[in-house]
DNA sequence: TCACCCATGTGAAAATTTTAACATACGCCG
DNA sequence: CGGCGTATGTTAAAATTTTCACATGGGTGA
């Protein structure tokens, strides 16, 4: 288990936490070596503080009066997120949003190794997307456990969105990321997030009718 | 200007409404007339005292004893965030990501009009997607000026995100969809909201390594 | 009409998260 | 080798957000 100083942190750390990775990846492309909390900051949008505390949960990655090694904190950030190894994914729906998680490529780079697309729709299984086959979502089951899938991502309409969780949970997988506008009821063991792209373009039709209102950061 | 009883409140809250909207919606086609705070909350994983605050920096829309009229609440809601009015909105990048949400139906009603997509690919050019049309990126500046476009959703490339903003902002579009995995930097009166897919897939793979933290809202 | 039930709206407390401030440590330069 | 500039890690304070608890008021039925 990870290096962690304290057990208790904000859950927003580690979606920062993603953000400095990539930040870092950035810089350390362009060959820069070393990078100050304050210089991360500003290209992020986000608070030297806030970074040198979110950081300072896990360890003691910088030197003083110097910054942080960029590759050295890389290595730690990719060791804390769990980027360090292979995970194990499958879609479920190959519409657009299932098509378009499949074609992106950065994924693999991060080793979210996507395995297999299920669908229901005869028309589209035994094609593939990106190289990935289209299966028959009736062998999902089957799949999941023999290639020890642990990750799902959810794009079929939100009517099924539950079965399908259920059905993906019975047969393994702990995580999942949902794209269904729909409340998935999951055991509490089970790792699931939404992204709510309707929701996205409400809050900011509100923020619109509301232009008094100044907030936001990068991130949601 | 509408309806509030506080001037502060949490940014979370906006968020939520939007889940509400949604939720009354189901229940209102289900024929359902009445929630209570509790009821509305199991659906959703919200403890009933986060809606009953939520609501409450707007107005007292709920009958003691009684609960929430789901139409009323719907309407009240729809004006709160923005949604009782039509809002012209131009795709940037008909790739994956832009095609996925051009398909998208739910968002024209809920009143989200795509009125162009922009691309600087030839090939695509003058083509459409779900019956609307891939433009020349180069005319972007006088199609939104000319259509009073307010919002845009930027689905290109990372490296080309910020030049996309710059030149949507300064056409006059003032509220920003960013798929792009890039902080965009943008003046203070522009709204503007990411989604991070990688993010969210690091974000698991996190949870999946220490099992032992217990965290998680439908919402992130 | 009155008593009782029920779920709201709210004020206060608790919990969480961000920000500020600074003592500490590192490296450089003279 | 010692003083100086610098940026970290941390502690304490401030700000924000959630949760609790209950007084309040609407509806119902006797
Ligand atoms: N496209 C968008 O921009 C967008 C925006 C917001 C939300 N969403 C949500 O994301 C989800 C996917 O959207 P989409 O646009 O990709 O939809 P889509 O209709 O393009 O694709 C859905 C796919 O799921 C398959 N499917 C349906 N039921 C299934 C089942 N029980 N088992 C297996 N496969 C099944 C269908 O055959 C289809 O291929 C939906 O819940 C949608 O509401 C999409
Ligand atoms: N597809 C995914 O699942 C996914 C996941 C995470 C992040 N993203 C991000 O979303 C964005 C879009 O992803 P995608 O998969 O749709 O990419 P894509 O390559 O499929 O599409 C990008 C489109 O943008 C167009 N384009 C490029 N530069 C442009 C410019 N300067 N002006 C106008 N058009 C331009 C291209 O011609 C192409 O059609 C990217 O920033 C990507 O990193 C996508």
């Amino acid at each position: 288990m990870a290096r962690r100083k304290k057990y208790k942190f904000p859950k927003t750390t580690i979606e920062r936490l993603s953000y400095y990775f990539r930040a870092l990846e950035d810089l350390s492309k362009r060959g820069i070596d070393t990078v100050s909390s304050e210089a991360l900051g500003g290209k992020l949008n986000i608070k030297s503080s806030q970074i040198r505390k979110d950081l300072s949960y896990f360890g003691d990655f910088g030197k003083r009066g110097m910054g942080y090694d960029v590759k050295y904190l890389l290595k730690e950030l990719k060791y804390i997120l769990g980027l360090d190894r292979e995970w194990a994914v499958v879609i479920v729906g190959a519409g657009h949003i299932g098509a378009a998680m499949a074609n992106y490529d950065s994924f693999e780079k991060r080793g979210f190794n996507i395995a297999a697309i299920f669908d229901n729709d005869e028309k589209k299984i035994g094609k593939e997307i990106n190289g990935t086959p289209i299966l028959p979502y009736d062998n999902i089951d089957d799949f999941v456990k023999q290639n020890k899938i642990e990750m799902a991502i959810i794009a079929v309409p939100a009517a099924a969105a539950q079965a399908v969780a259920d059905k993906l949970v019975e047969s393994g997988v702990t995580a999942i990321l949902n794209f269904a506008p729909v409340a998935v009821q999951l055991d509490e063991n089970v790792r699931c997030l939404s992204v709510d792209l309707t929701t996205k373009l409400e809050a900011l039709a509100y923020y619109m009718s509301y232009s008094q209102d100044k907030l936001w950061k990068i991130y949601s």
